[in-house]
DNA sequence: AATCAAACGTCCAACCATCGAACTAAGTCA
DNA sequence: TGACTTAGTTCGATGGTTGGACGTTTGATT
């Protein structure tokens, strides 16, 4: 007889599984370190494993290096991620830096560096200037030899059309409809994804350290507020690819503050590292960066600590809302005011208060894994799986 | 070379396209007529087509209805619906009542009964009860001869594990962990699904109206409150099944009235059918179902339309952040209370209102097109929609 | 030491969905 | 009547996946 194309409107079914990607994923994590063991995670044939693990060793992602002790029979040989086997190039830029880093295929950092600059220069001359800083990094001699497989771009707005274009962006002026992924893709010659920043930290924080987790989402408070949403396995863009903007929700303990979106009480005017930098100023006390306020709750400043608590019980309203909403196992809470300890525990005090117990007995709440570099982690393995999963498009330079 | 198992962060993949299930639904709902028509909406080749037509043909879910006009050439034979072709059995579970349907594989209802029932019976009871009415509606003459593939059914509460059993309903005393399906599958002999009411709306609205919308909010306005969520063309269930329940999120209107689930000033006090009527009853007002109420609202009763719109108010504040959260190109209301002009004006004007013109740019706010059928419509598709998909679980009766 | 069983990995025939091209069928149009 | 168009089927070819046979390497058993 004949079956049909397995389609689901009820199972929550994994992508990808077992695809090379999903396979270097494992040995790159620790999963796994030889065929007979991914063939037990992925539960395919030893065949199928063995393709695979072929192609990533042809490509020169994995090596094997010898073998492992045996476990009652032959021994298993080894695999191993390649030194020097590829980076990706990942940028994260924010509202005045960008964070330009390497990750190797594991998701691991290799040379970060943060520069100075601002996106409302528009997206010709960023574009410019982010090709001659990857050039200039391709060309420095740590990375004499070692293959530049893609290019992963976060911007801190909403990006749509696959990655390729920015949409109505509050906090980039002059950048709408800038296409820009085309552009770096045809000049650097690599393949390239842009994506929303909050976007791509919820992809890092789900491939490098909750791969299990189905419905995860993660809360990004930096100078603004984003919410990266990932739905059974995938990235949730929504219908134009600003899924996640709760900045202009409105909350309560916003009042009538007027908000740059032209409406009022939105949390961001309460709850971003922008207000909160704001309010510390007209009182008096200097802030520059996000990561400032930071720096003055963990030295006890009260002023600083209170409005902190503020936000967190504002951005906890709203998450609770989201929570019962969206259901999710797990919410991460990243960005450079994460490590505030008040942030955590007054979020989670929130919504655990006001989530139905349904809603909160499979839940967890943590601060991000991956911490600053949460957003070019995300980059590079967003770019990495796209390589992986459309090979086609690969062209690696040098 | 080799290419990977498709797979994909970023795009918003459509599941089971071109698949038999596919496939009838466009020649249910009149997209197309003959297997040439299939091939150019569907975009495969024609000897797939073919050989999935000859799939329904022979399965009896099609039959070929003579030849349409010539085009230019051979005349294309004629694909129809058959007719006594087999139908799903559809049960709506509500506070009170059961809406018990049989469905035609287009989603069109043939026979819609609605029996009171007190689902406080509990599991058992219900499943007697259910079984016995299935048995008399597949005994009828009217269905004589027709086969009953599959049955589906809703319930006022969160469903998990597949759609197999309830989870901690605050509506349903005695249900948690009762997995009704198998024993509905064992003793009725036929394949079975069960969904909460709100995800089968979804599901109704999606197939049925609106199948080339993939990101989609259904909200149904009854009893309750609850919320259908569909993110790239598949139901969202969440990590508990609980996706979905917006009944319990705090509003400001509420203010500190106590809700059932001993939180206060949950949605559900102010905006749920429950509720309003309960209120209305205070006032001397007789109601008894929120059907009375609608009535009422659409007599011209002020007390009864300023709650309602009153309501519309509280909703639309929930859903102006479920909406900037999840960016979907569709809301649509349905439930007892959809009707209600006053509800949709006053959801619309907050959410547009409240929420970024990226969100709302997009996005279209309707009432359901299914009326008081949705949620058998959508327990019958969803049901044929996994026999479909799943031909090893049918085994059709009679 | 010889044997056996278990574990690891490879090879290969078979399977199945899908595709594309060739082919039949049945019409239109000049 | 012949050329052309559209509809639908048949039939390899393709390509990813599988399961099993097989070779290899080891620890455990006798």
């Amino acid at each position: 007889m004949w079956y049909p194309c397995s389609m689901d409107y009820q199972r929550d079914h994994v992508p990808e599984w077992g695809s090379p990607a999903h396979l270097l994923r494992l040995v790159a994590t620790g999963g796994a370190n030889s065929r007979s063991s991914l063939v037990r995670l992925v539960k395919l044939a030893p065949s199928t494993v063995s393709a695979r693990v072929e192609y990533l060793l042809e490509h020169r992602y994995l090596v094997e290096s010898g073998n492992a002790v045996s476990q009652g029979g032959r021994r298993p040989k080894l695999l191993k991620i390649r030194d020097g086997g590829g980076l990706l190039l990942a940028v994260d830029f924010g509202a005045s830096h960008a964070r330009i880093a390497t990750i190797d295929v594991a998701g691991r950092p290799q040379a970060v560096t943060e520069l100075p600059w601002d996106l409302a220069q528009g997206p010709k001359r960023t574009v410019d200037w982010l090709i001659e800083r990857c050039r200039e990094l391709m060309d420095s001699p740590d990375l004499a030899g070692v293959p530049i497989r893609a290019l992963g771009v976060g911007l801190p707005g909403p990006v749509e059309n696959r990655g390729g274009s920015v949409v109505l962006p509050s906090r980039m002026p002059g950048w709408h409809g800038a296409a820009i992924r085309e552009t770096l893709s045809e000049r650097l010659e690599m393949p390239v994804v842009v994506e929303n920043d909050a976007n791509l930290m919820a992809v890092g924080e789900h491939l490098s350290a909750h791969p299990d987790v189905d419905h995860l989402l993660v809360v990004k408070m930096g100078t603004g507020i984003g919410c990266g949403v990932i739905s059974a396995g995938r990235l949730h863009h929504g219908a134009m690819g600003a899924a996640g903007d709760i900045s202009h929700v409105r909350v309560p303990a916003a009042g009538d503050t007027p908000c740059a979106c032209g409406n009022t009480g939105c949390l961001e005017t309460v709850a971003s590292g922008a207000a909160i930098a704001q309010a510390l100023q007209a009182r008096g006390v200097e802030v520059h960066h996000p990561s400032d306020i930071l720096r003055l709750v963990q030295e006890g400043h009260p002023l600083a600590t209170g409005m902190v608590r503020e936000a967190s019980r504002s951005l906890g309203e709203v998450m609770a809302t989201v929570v019962n909403f969206f259901n999710p196992s797990l919410l991460v809470v990243g960005g450079a005011l994460a490590g505030a300890p008040p942030l955590l525990a007054g979020l989670r005090g929130v919504i655990y208060e006001r989530c139905l117990p349904l809603a909160t007995q499979s839940l967890e709440i943590e601060a991000a894994s991956t911490g600053p570099n949460a957003g070019v982690i995300g980059a590079g393995l967003l770019a990495l799986q796209q390589i992986l999963s459309h090979p086609s498009t690969e062209e690696t330079t040098r």
